[in-house]
This record gives C-alpha cells, sequence and structure tokens, in this order.
RNA sequence: GGGCGAUUAGCUCAGUUGGUUAGAGCGCCACGUUGACAUCGUGGAGGUCAGUGGUUCGAAUCCACUAUCGCCCA
C-alpha cells in the first residue's frame, strides 16, 4: 500500500458510522490488525533512543483483575505515548512459573482424581504441570490483549523457558562462586501444609487474641540426681512431687516447651539472681534447663523468667547460639511432634497444645491462663500460622547487592515514582536480611547444585558437561529468584545478544507497590550485581485498585469487579481511561463505576464529534484533503480560531509537560477536558455558523480536522482503540494518513503540533 | 515501637515548583431536542479545602502540633 493511497483498515469497512460507537465491534478486530501488522514491534528505523518496559510478568494460574488491568493501562500509555515520538519502542511481555501457586493447582487437579503428588511421583507431577501450563498457561495474555497491551509478543518469555532458566543457572553459580550463595541450617519460615520454607517476605504478621499460659518449671533440688527427680511418670499428677522451688515462665506456645533447652532470666532481676546457674526441670521430659541470664530477657513481661526453645523461636535462637545451648526440634515438617515429644509424639501442633496443658494442670504447674495479644506470623499463601523451623536451607547473602541498590538510588541513577518511596526502599535495603531462596516444592528451578556420593557439593556451569554419578539436589529456587533476572533474562543474558545491546538497561519498571521488595528490589540488586548496570532508570509505583468506598476487593466480601465485564460492558478504552485519570502515583484507587461510564460516554463523544466533522468534509474531487492546521498568525482567523488553536498549543504542551513527569492521570484528564468543553461545546458550535460563511469555510474545516486529528493522537496512549478507529475515518484519503508513514509513529514535532 | 500516606461539594476524585472568585464527573434542581451526539446540551444550587497555630503581600498547597482513617516495617 502506496503511503498517497493509504486506506483504513479492511475491518473497519464493516462499520456503521450512523450508530452510537460500539467498543465490541472495533476493539478485537483492531487489536488483531495491529498485532499482524507488527506495530508493536521495535522499529528498525526509529529516530530517537530505545524505550524499553519489562512487563511485570503474571502467574501462569492467574486470571486477570484490576491489578493487571492498572498496570497494562500505565505501562501502554507510555509505550504508546514513546513509540508515537518515534523512540525505538520495545514492551517484553511474559509470564511466571509461580511455584507455589501453580504446584497448589495441580496438587488440587490430582486430589480431584483422587491420587496425590507424592504418588505420582516428580516427574509425572512436572509432566502434568507443563500440561497444564501449555493448556490453560496462555489465557491471561490472551486476556492483557483485550485491554490493548501493544507488547510485543513476538519476545514473549517465561521464566520456565530453557533460555531463562540458563540465565538462572549463569546467576547461581556467579553468586555461589562469589560466596554469596550458601547452604545452612537456620532458623526458616515453615509452611507446614505446603510442606516448604518461604522468605520472611512471605509471611504476613496479624494481630491476634491469644492465651498466654504461666506455667511453672520445677528448680532441681539440691543434691538431686538423675534418678531421683522426677520420681513419678508424667500425668501421674505426682511428676514435681518433691520440688520445693520452682520457676514460673510465661509461653504462648506450650508445646514447644518440648523443646525447650534453658530458662532465662534478666541478669540485673534480683528475683532470680539466685537461680542463675542452677537448673530447671522441663515438664514432661525431665530435661534438665541451665538457668541462664540475658539481657534480652524484658525483666517487666510476664513473670520475667522466659524459657528458651532456640528450634522454634528467632529470639531463642539467637540466645541458643550466645549461650551456646543445644537446639532441640521438637517438630516434624508436617507440624506434628516428632520423637523429641514423648508421649505427645504424633500429635498436631495445636492438638499437642491442648493435651500438653491439661496434663500441666494435672500435675500443678499450670499457674495462670490470661488473655493476651500477639502478633501471629501467616503464611501468604496458604493462610496457617507459619511454624519457625529449625532446617537446612539454601540462602542468598543480599548484603553487598543491597548496598549496591542503595547507591543507585543515592547517586541517581535510579529514580523512583513517587519518591516517599525511596525512604521504604532504603529502609528495607539497609536492614535487609539473608534470603531464603530454597523451596520444598517441585515446579520451578531445581536448584543447580549436585553432590558427588561423599555428599562434596558441585557447582557446575550451565554450558559445561554433568560430571558422572552426581545427585542434584532435590529443592527448587524461590520464583522471585528468576524474576529478579527478568528484564535481562528476557533479552538474552547471559549471552552479549543484540536484545541486549540495544534494549538493555531497560527504561521504567512500573508495577504496584505492594511488590516493591518481592520483586523490584531484587531486580535492582540482581542487575547491578550481574551486569553491572542499574535494570531501569526509572521505577513508577502505582497503588492498589480498590471498590468504590475504598475496601479492598476480596472474594468473601463480594466486592471484586471483574475488569473483563467491564470491558464487556463498557468497553476497554473506557475502563482504561477511568482507571489512569482516577490514579495519581503511588496512592490506592478507588474504582468508581461511574466514571467508567462517563468514560464510555466521552469515546461515543469523540465519535460523534468525528461524525460531525466528516459531514462537513468538502469536495476536493479526488485530490488527497490536506489536514493541516494554518499558521496562528493567519489574518483571515477569527477569534473563535485564535482561541482554540491557542488553547489547543496550550494543551499539547502541557500534556508532553505532564507524560514526562509521568502524570498521566491529569494529562488524560486535560484530553479530555479540552475535547468536550473547548472544542465539542464551543469550537463545533460555533464552527457551525463559520461553516455557513464562504469566507471562513474553508479554514474552519481546516481548523476543525486539524486539532481532532491531533487532540486524537494526544489520546490514543489512554483510549487507543476509539482514537484509532475515528482517526483512520478521519484522516481516510488524505495527508495526515499519509504523513503517518506507519501507523502512529510520528516525530515529537509532528505529534504536538508544536 | 519506627516509618509512610490520606482527610477538598451528597458520592468518587483532580488541583506538580504558593498567585484572580478552589475544579471535574456522577447525583440533585430548572430548562432545552428533527440537523454530530439523550451514552446530549444550557443554566443553577452545593465547599470554613479535618482542626489549631505559624511562615508569607498572598496558603488547599510550605512548617509545627492535634484528631481520625489506612498501609508498610520491626
Amino acid at each position: 500500500m502506496s503511503e498517497a493511497t493509504h486506506q483504513k483498515p479492511e475491518i473497519l469497512r464493516e462499520i456503521d458510522l450512523t450508530k452510537p460507537y460500539d467498543p465490541q465491534q472495533v476493539e478485537q478486530p483492531l487489536y488483531a490488525w495491529w498485532e499482524t501488522s507488527g506495530y508493536f514491534q521495535p522499529r528498525a528505523d526509529a529516530p530517537l533512543p530505545p524505550f524499553v518496559i519489562s512487563i511485570p510478568p503474571p502467574n501462569i494460574t492467574g486470571s486477570l483483575h484490576l491489578g493487571h488491568a492498572m498496570f497494562v493501562t500505565l505501562e501502554d500509555i507510555m509505550i504508546r505515548y514513546r513509540r508515537m515520538l518515534g523512540h525505538k519502542t520495545l514492551w517484553v511481555p511474559g509470564s511466571d512459573h509461580a511455584g507455589i501457586a501453580t504446584q497448589s493447582q495441580i496438587e488440587k487437579l490430582l486430589i480431584s482424581e483422587g491420587t496425590r503428588r507424592q504418588a505420582v511421583g516428580r516427574e509425572e507431577f512436572l509432566r502434568r504441570t507443563w500440561e497444564w501450563k501449555e493448556q490453560y498457561g496462555g489465557r491471561i495474555n490472551v486476556q492483557l490483549r483485550r485491554l490493548g497491551a501493544s507488547c510485543d509478543w513476538g519476545r514473549e518469555r517465561f521464566t520456565l523457558d530453557a533460555g531463562l532458566s540458563r540465565a538462572v543457572q549463569t546467576a547461581f553459580k556467579r553468586l555461589y562462586d562469589d560466596g554469596l550463595i550458601y547452604r545452612g541450617t537456620y532458623l526458616v519460615n515453615w509452611s507446614p501444609t505446603l510442606g516448604t520454607a518461604v522468605s520472611d517476605l512471605e509471611v504476613e504478621y496479624e494481630t491476634r487474641n491469644v492465651s498466654i499460659y504461666t506455667v511453672r518449671y520445677p528448680i532441681l533440688p539440691a543434691g538431686a540426681t538423675d534418678e531421683m527427680f522426677p520420681a513419678h511418670t508424667w500425668g501421674s499428677g505426682q511428676w514435681a512431687e518433691g520440688a520445693t522451688e520452682y520457676i514460673a515462665v510465661a509461653t504462648t506456645r506450650p508445646e514447644t516447651l518440648l523443646g525447650d533447652t534453658a530458662v532465662a532470666v534478666n541478669p540485673t532481676d534480683e528475683r532470680y539472681t539466685h537461680l542463675i546457674g542452677r537448673f530447671a526441670v522441663l515438664p514432661v521430659l525431665g530435661r534438665r534447663l541451665p538457668i541462664v541470664a540475658d539481657d534480652y530477657v524484658d525483666a517487666a513481661f510476664g513473670t520475667g523468667a522466659v524459657k528458651i526453645t532456640p528450634a522454634h523461636d528467632p529470639n531463642d535462637y539467637e540466645l541458643g547460639k550466645r549461650h551456646n545451648l543445644p537446639m532441640i526440634n521438637m517438630m516434624n515438617t508436617d507440624a506434628t511432634v516428632n520423637e523429641q515429644g514423648g508421649p505427645y509424639e504424633g500429635m498436631d501442633r495445636f492438638d499437642a497444645r491442648k493435651a500438653i496443658l491439661a496434663d500441666l494442670e494435672k500435675e500443678g504447674l499450670l499457674v495462670k491462663t490470661d488473655p493476651h495479644t500477639m502478633s501471629v506470623g501467616i503464611s501468604q499463601r496458604s493462610g496457617e500460622v507459619i511454624e519457625p523451623l529449625l532446617s537446612e536451607q539454601w540462602f542468598v547473602k543480599v548484603k553487598p547487592m543491597a548496598d549496591m541498590a542503595l547507591a543507585a538510588v543515592r547517586e541517581g541513577r535510579l529514580k523512583i515514582i513517587p519518591d516517599n518511596f525511596v525512604r521504604v526502599y532504603n529502609n528495607w535495603m539497609e536492614n535487609i536480611r539473608d534470603w531464603c531462596i530454597s523451596r520444598q516444592l517441585w515446579w520451578g528451578h531445581r536448584i543447580p547444585v549436585w553432590y558427588t556420593a561423599d555428599g562434596e557439593i558441585v557447582v557446575p556451569h550451565p554450558d559445561e558437561p554433568l560430571p558422572e554419578g552426581l545427585t542434584q539436589e532435590p529443592d527448587v529456587l524461590d520464583a522471585w529468584f528468576s524474576s529478579g533476572l527478568w528484564p535481562f533474562s528476557t533479552l538474552g543474558w547471559p549471552d552479549d545478544t543484540e536484545d541486549m545491546q540495544t534494549f538493555y538497561p531497560t527504561s521504567v519498571l512500573e508495577t504496584g507497590y505492594d511488590i516493591l521488595f518481592f520483586w523490584v528490589a531484587r531486580m535492582v540488586m540482581m542487575g547491578c550485581y550481574l551486569t553491572g548496570k542499574e535494570p531501569f532508570h526509572t521505577i513508577y509505583l502505582h497503588g492498589l485498585v480498590r471498590d468504590e468506598h475504598g475496601r479492598k476487593m476480596s472474594k468473601t466480601y463480594g466486592n471484586v469487579v471483574d475488569p473483563l465485564e467491564l470491558m464487556d460492558q463498557y468497553g476497554t478504552d473506557a475502563l482504561r481511561f477511568t482507571l489512569a485519570t482516577s490514579s495519581t502515583p503511588g496512592l490506592d484507587t478507588n474504582l468508581n463505576p461511574q466514571r467508567i461510564e462517563t468514560a464510555r460516554n466521552f469515546a461515543n463523544k469523540l465519535w460523534n464529534i468525528n461524525r460531525f466533522v466528516l459531514s462537513k468534509r468538502p469536495q476536493t474531487n479526488g485530490v488527497p484533503l490536506s489536514i493541516a492546521l494554518p499558521a496562528a498568525e493567519s489574518d483571515t482567523l477569527t477569534l473563535t480560531d485564535r482561541w482554540i488553536l491557542s488553547r489547543y498549543t496550550r494543551l499539547a504542551g502541557d500534556v508532553k509537560r505532564l507524560m514526562e513527569g509521568y502524570n498521566f492521570g491529569e494529562a488524560g484528564r486535560q484530553v479530555q477536558d479540552f475535547l468536550w468543553s473547548d472544542f465539542a461545546d464551543w469550537y463545533v458550535e460555533i464552527a457551525k455558523v463559520q461553516l455557513e460563511n464562504e469566507a471562513t469555510a474553508q479554514q474552519t474545516y481546516a481548523i476543525l480536522a486539524g486539532v481532532l486529528e491531533g487532540a486524537l493522537r494526544l489520546l490514543h496512549p489512554f483510549m487507543p482503540y476509539v482514537t484509532e478507529v475515528t482517526w483512520q475515518f478521519l484522516t481516510e484519503g488524505t495527508d495526515a494518513a499519509a504523513r503517518r508513514r506507519s501507523h502512529w509513529q510520528i516525530g515529537p514535532r509532528q505529534m504536538l503540533h508544536c
């Protein structure tokens, strides 16, 4: 198709201009046309430098929610704007394997078939999961297309792709060789029903009303030997017979006493100084517990004496290390009591609690029960109470990377919008703790570590052949490990590919503030460390989408709004425009359905303005019509003409300024205000008169068409569908169509008419 | 305990370097329609910008404190 004979896409020929704007008729065919025409690929001949966004990869198990709609809206606004300005623009799409979420989904599927993961085995489980992924994993990306996302789908990536897996293995080896990855036995957050460790970030804290129990432990009577005390069996009711002194401790988790290895008091607490160095006797098991002094103990809390369970509590763990206490793990990985639990072995943790309390009472050792509020760790994924558990895991020593990430922001190479998140970012980076990266799952990147028969660790380079006779580590990596590499792994890293050279570092990373630590911070750390460059120069954080009264959307509350339904009802442009214009960076958005209706009306308004302008189009006898604004100094212009041109020029400048400053909402509102209030309500009405006058008719039409054409382009990043279809009708057979050499890609001067 | 944010019309929200009379949509009231558009137009009512104090010629905007709500971290 030559430029001079530019025609609107075939699909638009079906559209009936006499009816109100119908998004359903336009959107999907238009998207297909964009995509198949290659408009979303970066242009080789783009005049301006690359502008690149890596998509926040949705989970393959995910289905579209308003969070996706928000990020697509904002990122697509940036991408389309930069593309129109002439940047070599790339938006890299893809999806995340989402270890726990996906594995849980397939486990449920197996259970519904009457079997389970352990029964089918790892290989078959993975085969089933891949099968599921191939079948359903792409659904979310079909839905992102409906939102109008102008991603280059030819570059779509998945975190478990061969290339990205090689990136994971390369990163792992590099960090391991540099001493930043280590294996060790530490207290970790254990999710019993998921059967895996999780990172600190995956634990949420909830204030709960619980009971605090005061339990007294007998002090070993002077001169008593192991045989002499306790003299009676546990549960006899006479277990503590012969004790003359006791030390009382307060606990909210009495079942953990089975793992106690000491009792601690504050060294300055005069109530207990005489007991320091002596021994208490552990109820149930009769174990001798040294009474130790440590500043950690708050003399004012409870009884001032604390039972110490190093294998089941973070503070006790630290204290245990200071005092060289044994660490006794009394729990299995499914949170039942293990062989250390004596008579309670095999009981679930909460059943054991009840049983132990009953027995303590029987033995006269339960002093009292008080109500207590405390913060309880909950597994983000499963909602169950997290169990601090001593186990062998793999960790990343993140401090050196965090220092680089801090410097990037401090030295201005990385900007965060809105900037109040800089403090949050700094605070987290400065107090960062090592990251537990091993997960006891099957779905994910299996940790690239092999063991020899002697248990020696081998971490091969991904391109090296594997020595014979090795056994691979069974655990997989936290899925955030691979998403931490996303901006560069998707471009071909560790290879020095053309895409890496052209598009890395990327430009803006846009996502919700709720995953600042989970994802953004990790990408910055990994990017800085592994590639030597900040993976992007700007972080733009949006807020959460809430319901119209500010309540968090939740299934249980029944206030979840489905973006697909909104798009069916009002059109994609209406949803996008509403999300963009009712939000401010970093702040939560209360989504008011009435505003979506207004945005739909706005789309229809544009449609009708365009119909009016088209109806006034002069006859040109086959010569392409020129859509060009008259020079502002032309003395044939009426006052109204000058006014609208002035307003338009100011709008173009303001939009440019606002877009550059990431104030997309305000930019969108200004274009709407201009088109509806200034252009439609005033200029169009006065144009009706001017068009009747031979002296002004021609110029009036030029202004009508020229201003509309330009304003449509200003609005296009926000409402891509209606602006595209309208623009196609408006410019068909004109020089404006030819000027756009391909799609919306025209230079900045033309775009803004300034 | 530490930190962050919000508070503007009945509702949902704008208001970006401090600058006429604080804006929009919806809702409400009145009027209007064959001619781009009723998914519309015109006009109107409606605000002590949470409160107090301060800086300034001038404050919704900057500062301090207070209140309420929300979030993050420990």
